[in-house]
DNA sequence: ATATTATGAAACTATTTGGTTGCAAATATA
DNA sequence: TATATTTGCAACCAAATAGTTTCATAATAT
């Protein structure tokens, strides 16, 4: 049973889900108003995210409010960094060129 | 048949291709020596990051060499995108608590 | 010309995934 | 207290996934 954070924000259902709890947190029910299928798969979902710790839950009641754990997110950021490297560097090397075509030009 | 660039980086062993080359263009049969698992597994791997273009190919002889589409990993940086404003939203609002501390003890 | 090498594709398999229905527990309301 | 609501969990199922072995094709080396 992999359980990563890219596993997680694989499904395109988890992703709106993050999206949607990342404006406010939100009960099950709730969150599956805004999908088609039933509120147990989406209960699943909810438990995967939570797996990875990719949300966070706030008791309320019999109700259950989850919300977007931001600190997570950045997992994904900090994995993006050493390609982030590599395309700025790319643009450096663009830009580079763009300076030598315009030194000639004078 | 999902085929998007965050069901493709879900898989580690199709993380870690992309890791390799990153650095330098490579063939198959390179890429292979570095899993354990076979040859075709590795070339099924390519084929699904070459089928959401994360990959480029040049053929040389019989050879193949892949390399990473660096563009097509800005999608994610993209995605990302809305999450980070919200974390650096929140980075703010902890730097305002803290100008507001450093007041108080004035 | 023949053998070797590099590769992709097809067929098959075990496991995982995403979905369903049904049920039990806990809380709120009449 | 009896009933309704919110939720999670277990059992089950179809489809997708990641892997294997086997085979075909094309390029290179002998």
């Amino acid at each position: 049973m992999r359980r990563d954070i890219f596993q997680a924000i694989a499904d395109p259902t988890r992703r709106a889900i993050i999206a949607l709890i990342a404006v406010q947190a939100m009960t099950p029910n709730a969150i599956a108003e805004n999908f088609n299928s039933t509120r147990q798969a989406v209960s699943k979902h909810l438990r995967i995210l939570a797996e990875c710790e990719l949300v966070k839950q706030e008791q309320q009641g019999r109700e259950i409010y989850y919300s977007l754990e931001i600190e997570k997110m950045k997992e994904i950021d900090k994995w993006l960094e050493q390609y982030r490297a590599i395309w700025e560097a790319q643009f450096n090397q663009l830009d580079n060129v763009l300076i030598k075509l315009k030194n000639q030009k004078k």
